[in-house]
DNA sequence: AAAATTAACGACCGGTCGGCCGGATTGTTG
DNA sequence: CAACAATCCGGCCGACCGGTCGTTAATTTT
C-alpha cells in the first residue's frame, strides 16, 4: 500500500481493496475457482481487462483473495476469542464466533475457507498449498487455545488437544454444508450442543461453560 | 435393463454401466459438475456425442451417476453394517465401513457424496435436490441404528439420536478433506477415536466397543 | 439373409472462459 | 501547468464447454 501526498490511499489501493472484498463474497457462493473474472468485473462496474492491471493472472487474484479473507476471519473470529481470558471460555468463544461467522448474511455461501478447501483438496498448485497452510494454522490455533486451557487448569491434563481440535473443526465443517443443504435441520443448534457436550466432558469445572 | 434373446445384457446396458462407473470415479476427483463430457468420453475411448445417445443432457447423466454411487455405497458400507447384530456394534461398524470407503484407492477424491454435496450446497436444481435427499437418508440411517441401540439396551435411553447422527456424520465429512489437504495429519485415526470416544460416553457397557 | 433397431461417430455450433493488446483516461507530482 | 505513470477500457484471441446434426457401423430381431 502506498499513500498520496495528503495522506489518502492512492486510487489503485482503493480499487484493489474493493475488488478483493467482492471477490471474497462472490467466491463464498460460486467457489474460489468457480469465480469468473467477467462476473467479478460486472459486479464491480469495472471492465474485465481492468483487473489485469492489478493482478497478472486469475491465480494471483485468488491468492490475494485468500489473504483478504484470512484477515477478515482473523478480525471477526480469532480476535473475538482472544479478547476473552485464556481457558475453556476462550475456546468456547472461538467456536461460537465461528458459528456466527458462518451464519453471516454477507457471506451467503457459508465459510469462505471451508468451501475453498473442499474445492481444492484434490487439485495441485499454489492456491491449494496456501489453503492447506491456512487449515493447518486454524487447527493449530484451536490446539493452542486448548493447551492454554490445560495450563490454566480449566481442562483435564490428559486431554489430547490435537484430537479436540480435529473434532471442533469437524463440527464447523459439517455445519457449513448441512445448514445449506438441509435448511430445516437446525445445524447451528446441533453444532453448539456438540462442542458444548465435548468441552464439558474434558472440563474440570462445569460452571466455566454456559448452562444451556 | 433389457436382455437379449440368449439372456445376455444388451450392449447399451453394458456401455451405460461402464460409463457410470467411470463417471463416479471421475466425479470423485473433479467434482460432479466439474466432470466434463469430453474428459469422460476420452477416458472410456468413446466419442463425446456417443454419450448423448444414452442420456439427454449432462444433468441426466449426473442424476444417473448419483444413483450408481448410491448403490455402490449401499453395498460397500450399509450392507456391511447391517450384517452385524443390532446395537452399538452395528453403529460402530457403519462408521468403520464408511472410513474404509473413504480410504479406497478406487475413489481417489474421497467420498463421492461429501464432495458432490459440498459442490452443490449453494446451487439449485434437480441434482442439488437429489443430493439433499441422499444426505437426509444417510442421517436418518445413522439415527435409526442409534435408536436400535437404545431399544436393545446398548445405549442410554436419554440419548438424542439426531444429535449423535449429526456428530458422526461431521467426523466423516471432516475426514474427507482433511486427509487430502493435510496428508500427514492422520485424519483417519482421529476420526476413529472421535466416534469411539463419543459412543463410549453414551454406552451402557464399555465392553460392547473395541478397546483401542 | 434381410430388415429394423440401437449405438456410435465426426463435424460443427453458440457460448463462455482466461488472457492479451493498443490506446484513452485519470490522478499524482515536479 | 506539463509531464508522467498508474489505471482502465473495448475489442479480440484461442481453448474449451455442453449440445446438435446427419451419417455410418454394429447388433438384434424377423
Amino acid at each position: 500500500m502506498t499513500f498520496t501526498a495528503d495522506g489518502r490511499l492512492v486510487r489503485g489501493d482503493r480499487t484493489r481493496a474493493a475488488v478483493l472484498d467482492t471477490a471474497v463474497a462472490l467466491a463464498t457462493e460460486a467457489g474460489l475457482g468457480g469465480l469468473t473474472l467477467a462476473q467479478l468485473a460486472d459486479r464491480l462496474g469495472v471492465s474485465k481487462s481492468g483487473l489485469f492491471a492489478h493482478w497478472r493472472s486469475k491465480e494471483d487474484l485468488q491468492l490475494a483473495t485468500i489473504e483478504r479473507a484470512r484477515m477478515s476471519f482473523k478480525e471477526r473470529v480469532v480476535a473475538v476469542a482472544l479478547s476473552r481470558p485464556a481457558g475453556v471460555g476462550r475456546l468456547w468463544a472461538l467456536h461460537e464466533a465461528r458459528l456466527d461467522y458462518l451464519a453471516d448474511d454477507e457471506l451467503p455461501g457459508g465459510c469462505f475457507f471451508v468451501n475453498a478447501q473442499f474445492e481444492y483438496d484434490a487439485r495441485t498448485g499454489p492456491v491449494r498449498d496456501r489453503l492447506a497452510e491456512v487449515l493447518e494454522e486454524w487447527l493449530a490455533l484451536i490446539g493452542r487455545l486448548a493447551d492454554e486451557g490445560v495450563a490454566v487448569g480449566d481442562l483435564r491434563p490428559d486431554l489430547d488437544t490435537r484430537q479436540l481440535a480435529f473434532e471442533i473443526n469437524a463440527v464447523g465443517v459439517a455445519t457449513v454444508y448441512q445448514s445449506r443443504l438441509l435448511p430445516g435441520s437446525s445445524a447451528m443448534t446441533l453444532a453448539r450442543t456438540a462442542v458444548l457436550t465435548r468441552l464439558r466432558a474434558v472440563c474440570t469445572d462445569p460452571a466455566l461453560l454456559p448452562a444451556d
